[in-house]
This record gives C-alpha cells, structure tokens and sequence, in this order.
DNA sequence: TTGCTAGTTGTTACATTATAACATATCAAC
DNA sequence: GTTGATATGTTATAATGTAACAACTAGCAA
C-alpha cells in the first residue's frame, strides 16, 4: 500500500487490518491498548483525515469514555509513541498511521488537504532525505523529519468546501 | 551564537543585507515596511533562531512598539506573506527567511535545533519534491510544502541547554 | 487473602498560541 | 483637505495543550 487516502479502497478491510496489527503491535512491545487508546485510533481510523484533539474528545464525550483534554492528549500520546498514529503539525490534527511497523529507516510525509483535511500517507526514505548533506555538513542531528505537502485533493478541486 | 548553517560568519552584514533586501522587495511590491514590521523583522534576525509570538512581543513591548497579540500577528502574517519570515510549524515559533527572492520554484527547508531552536535554512527544488509523484499519481494539487528536520545541532550535542 | 507496584484514568486548574471584531489613526492620491 | 485603503489599538475570547495530584485497576508476590 502506497499513498491510499484519496484512492478508492475497501475500508472497512483497511481499518480491520490496521486495528488487528495495532494490537499485534501493542502486545508484542508489552504496551496496553486500553479501550480508550483503542477508540481513539479507531475514530481517527474512521476517515483518512486529520481531527483535532477536541474534536476526538466530543466524540469520546458523546461515548462516556472520556470529557477533559488530558484524556485525548495522553491517547494521542501513546499512539504516535507507538507509530500508530501522526500529528500533522500544520493542522495541529492528528490521523491514524496507514503504514505501521515502517518507521525504521523512514519519515513519514503527507499530502494533507487544507480544506477537508484528507491526509493521505507515504513514506520518505531517510537515506536519501532532502537536507541530509546540509546535516552531515554542519554537523547537525537529525532526529525527526516533519514533511507535510499542503494543498487541495481531487474532491476538493472539484467542490471546494465538500 | 549565530547560526548559518550553524557556520561562523559576520552576522552584522548578513542582517544589514537581508534588511536592506526587504526594504528593496517591499518597495517594488507597494508593501509597507512600516515601524512594527521592520522591528520584528529586526527582532528575528538578531539571531538565526526561531521565537515564539509572545516572545517577540515582549520585546516590542519593551521599546513601546506594541502589547497585544494581535500587533505582532499581523506583523507576522505580513513578513510571511512577503517571503521575509517563516513560521516553524513544529515549534509554533518564527524565524526571518534567510534566502530571500527564491521561493518562486523552490520551498524552504530546515535544519531546527529542538534545544536552543537555532534554524538553518536551505531551498529545496519542488521539482524533485518527495512526494510529487504520488501528488501526481493521485491528482493532489500541492500548494505548500512543510519541511522541517528537527534534530540536536552542534553547540547543543557538546552542552544540553545551551 | 492482603497488599505492593506500576501504569492508567479522572479532575482541577492553568498555560500557551491565535483570532474575531470593531474603533481609531495614518497614508497617499486625488 | 477629503476620501478610500491600509495599518494600528484594544477588548474579548477561541483553540490548543499541559502540570500536578488524586483515585482507580491489573498483575503479581508474600
């Protein structure tokens, strides 16, 4: 799977699969995917979009799972520990990771649609990432690279606002 | 202290040339460098670091040039929208453009210290953009790249916290 | 069983970042 | 000097995020 957000896919098949690795995931790393860390990533998992944190918590709200900011923060946190989900810094939004268990030698980057906030994800080879020279150069460490390509997606060319 | 590239150079020429660029570019555009805007211009280039609003206006508080947010905002917005600054979306924190006049095919990339949030900049060609051609497999419209590498830079490898 | 430990959740309170909206002032052209 | 556009001053509040501590829970050991 490649950048699949704005290809027509079976979710439902998608979301199985990412929750079924995510506990895989969790159970091999000793982490515990309680059921609010478990409901957080399935919300963000609805859609392949970015969702701000208070956003998932009226969610969390409507379930009884959850009212104060504290409760989504500490979710979101331990899923991008866990690379199963993103912050697309741009947005200040989050969106459930598409490509688990890749995160060793690469960076995930985005093509993120300012007007819906479609995210869809790929991944960037850290070998061969942009400023690696200028790093290597000046003697900068590179821990994390945010890459995040903004624009419109193909629905939202079309009718802006959808 | 100065960081360009992280390399030694005569900062007091490189502020004199980028101010006297933004005067320049202002002047050819019908824009306004007026007071507030040349101060905070002045501000970010004391150092090649990035600064939260607040902090900026603390200092234009200081030299009674202004205390509410919204003054050093609008400053903000007008500096980016003239290509003289860019905001560091990982920190929330802004920094002068050090390659003024090149955003025309080119984005700006950087090298961010998560310790003393020195910044180095470089123009990455959006030809060879990491994601263009998913953008284009998919139809995406990129507006807008984001790319910020956010590591340790030498000063702060040797000395945490410096 | 009891109680310990580590991790998780609940809650209060607050910090930080950013913007909407409207009044006032200034500039630049006519 | 009037006018229209642009810029600034100000109030108020929105949106995002965190520190700190109390309460609960699961797993485990005595």
């Amino acid at each position: 799977m490649s950048a699949k957000g704005f290809e027509p896919h079976d979710h439902s098949v998608c979301i199985a699969d990412l929750m079924q690795h995510a506990q895989t995931q969790c159970d091999a790393a000793g982490a515990r995917l309680t059921p609010v860390r478990r409901r957080v990533l399935e919300i963000l998992l609805e859609d392949h979009r970015a969702l701000g944190a208070y956003d998932i918590l009226e969610q969390l709200a409507e379930e009884g799972l959850g009212t104060k900011p504290p409760v989504v923060y500490r979710a979101l946190d331990f899923l991008t520990e866990q690379g199963l989900a993103h912050k697309i810094e741009r947005l200040k939004a989050y969106t459930a990771c598409t490509h688990p268990g890749q995160c060793a030698n690469h960076a995930p980057a985005f093509l993120v649609c300012r007007d819906c906030h479609a995210v869809s994800e790929t991944e960037l080879d850290l070998a061969d990432a942009p400023m690696r020279s200028d790093a290597e150069g000046t003697g900068f460490r590179i821990e994390r690279i945010v890459v995040e390509a903004e624009g419109l997606c193909p629905a939202c060319q079309d009718t802006p606002h959808g």
